[in-house]
DNA sequence: CCTTCGTTCCGCCATG
DNA sequence: CACATGGCGGAACGAA
C-alpha cells in the first residue's frame, strides 16, 4: 500500500500536519478499503506544537519506506534543522519518494536543496523571506500549489488540502479524490496550480461570490454551456464574470468548465465501462477526439490507458 | 497537419 | 478619488 509519512519536527504547525494526516487517512477506494497507510515520523519521540504535545511513533528511518513524504510548516520556518533530517529527506527523494511541503514547510524543503532551480510556492506572507534565503528557488507566491512531479509545494494551510487532494487524484483517480473531498466538505473545484491569493480575503460577501454560479455549472456539465448563459445565471455581464473568474479562481470561465468536465470524465472512466464516446457526451466534452485531447493535457495518457491503470489499481 | 470560422479572453476606456 | 462595472474590438483560442 502507498505509504505516506508526515514529518513532525519540533514546533510543527498542527494544522498543516493534521491536514495531511486526516485527508490521506480517510481516503478510500470504492470498495471501502483505505487508499493510504499514514504514519508520523520525526527524530524525537515527542514534539511541541503550540499548546499541544504530540507523540511521534516513528523515527527517521521510516522515511526509507515512504512513497510520499509530507513536510508541514514549523512556527519558525527558519529555525535550524538537524543535518540528519535533511539527509533522510534527500535520500528518500533520491530513492524515488515524492516530497510535498505545506505552507512554510517549503523552507525545510528548500533547506534540503531539492528546490534549487525549481519553482515553488509557500504562504504568501513568507514568500519574500523564502526567496531571500534561497535565491536559487523560483518562488511564485500567487499560486495555490505547484506540482513539480516528485517535488510539490503548497501555499497556506488550506492550500495544503488542495495539494493533498491533487496527489490523491493523481495516485488513485478523480473518484477517490472526489470522495475524500466530500468527506472533508471541501469543494474540489480549485484544481491545477491556478487559483490565486485573493486580494480582499473576507471583504467579499456572498453577493460577490461565484460559488452559486460554480454550483449551477457543475450541475449541468453535460449541457452545451456558453459564456453568455453563465453570465446570465450570474446576473452579470460577460466582461464581469470573466473578471471574477480571473480574480477568484485564477482561470477563465470556459477554462474552469473544461477542467470540471475532464474531472468528471476521469471519474466515469475509472468507475464504469462506458464507451469513450458516451463518456464524452455525458461530460459535455462532445466527442471522443476532444476528450482525448483534454485528458492527454491533464494526465498525459489516452482514455483506455487511463482506464486500465485505475481499473487494475482499484480491483 | 492545416484552415476556417465562431467563441472566448482581456486591455482599454467611459460610466456610475 | 477609489472602485466596480460593462461595452468595444482585436487577438487568441478551439472545435470541426
Amino acid at each position: 500500500m502507498h505509504l505516506v509519512c508526515v514529518l513532525a519536527l519540533d514546533n510543527v504547525i498542527a494544522f498543516d500536519l493534521a491536514t495531511a494526516v486526516e485527508i490521506f487517512r480517510r481516503a478510500r477506494f470504492a470498495d471501502g478499503r483505505p487508499s493510504y497507510s499514514v504514519i508520523v515520523a520525526g527524530p524525537k519521540r515527542t514534539v511541541r506544537s503550540g499548546p499541544l504535545s504530540l507523540g511521534v511513533p516513528h523515527r527517521m528511518d521510516a522515511l526509507a519506506k515512504a512513497h510520499t513524504i509530507i513536510l508541514p510548516g514549523r512556527d519558525d520556518p527558519t529555525a535550524p534543522i538537524d543535518q540528519g533530517v535533511l539527509d533522510s529527506i534527500r535520500n528518500a527523494h533520491a530513492r524515488g519518494a515524492r516530497v510535498a511541503s505545506i505552507c512554510v514547510g517549503a523552507f525545510d524543503l528548500a533547506a534540503t536543496g531539492l528546490l534549487d532551480g525549481h519553482s515553488a510556492t509557500t504562504h504568501w506572507n513568507a514568500a519574500a523571506m523564502l526567496s531571500a534565503r534561497h535565491p536559487l528557488v523560483r518562488v511564485d507566491p500567487s499560486v495555490l500549489f505547484i506540482d513539480g512531479g516528485s517535488i510539490l509545494t503548497s501555499a497556506g494551510a488550506a492550500a495544503g488540502l488542495d495539494l493533498c487532494l491533487h496527489m490523491i487524484e493523481s495516485d488513485f483517480g478523480a473518484a477517490v479524490a472526489q470522495d475524500a473531498a466530500r468527506l472533508a466538505v471541501m469543494p474540489i473545484g480549485r484544481g491545477g496550480g491556478q487559483a490565486q491569493f485573493i486580494p480582499h480575503p473576507l471583504a467579499r460577501e456572498r453577493s460577490l461570490s461565484l460559488d452559486p454560479v460554480l454550483e449551477w455549472i457543475s450541475a449541468r456539465l453535460a449541457d452545451q454551456l456558453t459564456l453568455d448563459a453563465i453570465a446570465n445565471v450570474a446576473q452579470l455581464s460577460v466582461r464581469t464574470v470573466t473578471r471574477r473568474f480571473r480574480d477568484q479562481l485564477g482561470t477563465t470561465p470556459m477554462g474552469w468548465l473544461t477542467a470540471q468536465r475532464v474531472r468528471l470524465a476521469r471519474s466515469i472512466l475509472e468507475t464504469t465501462d462506458l464507451p469513450v464516446d458516451a463518456v464524452a457526451t455525458a461530460t459535455g466534452l462532445g466527442s471522443a477526439a476532444n476528450l482525448r485531447v483534454h485528458l492527454a493535457r491533464e494526465t498525459g495518457t489516452s482514455p483506455s490507458a487511463y482506464r486500465r491503470a485505475f481499473r487494475s489499481s482499484v480491483a
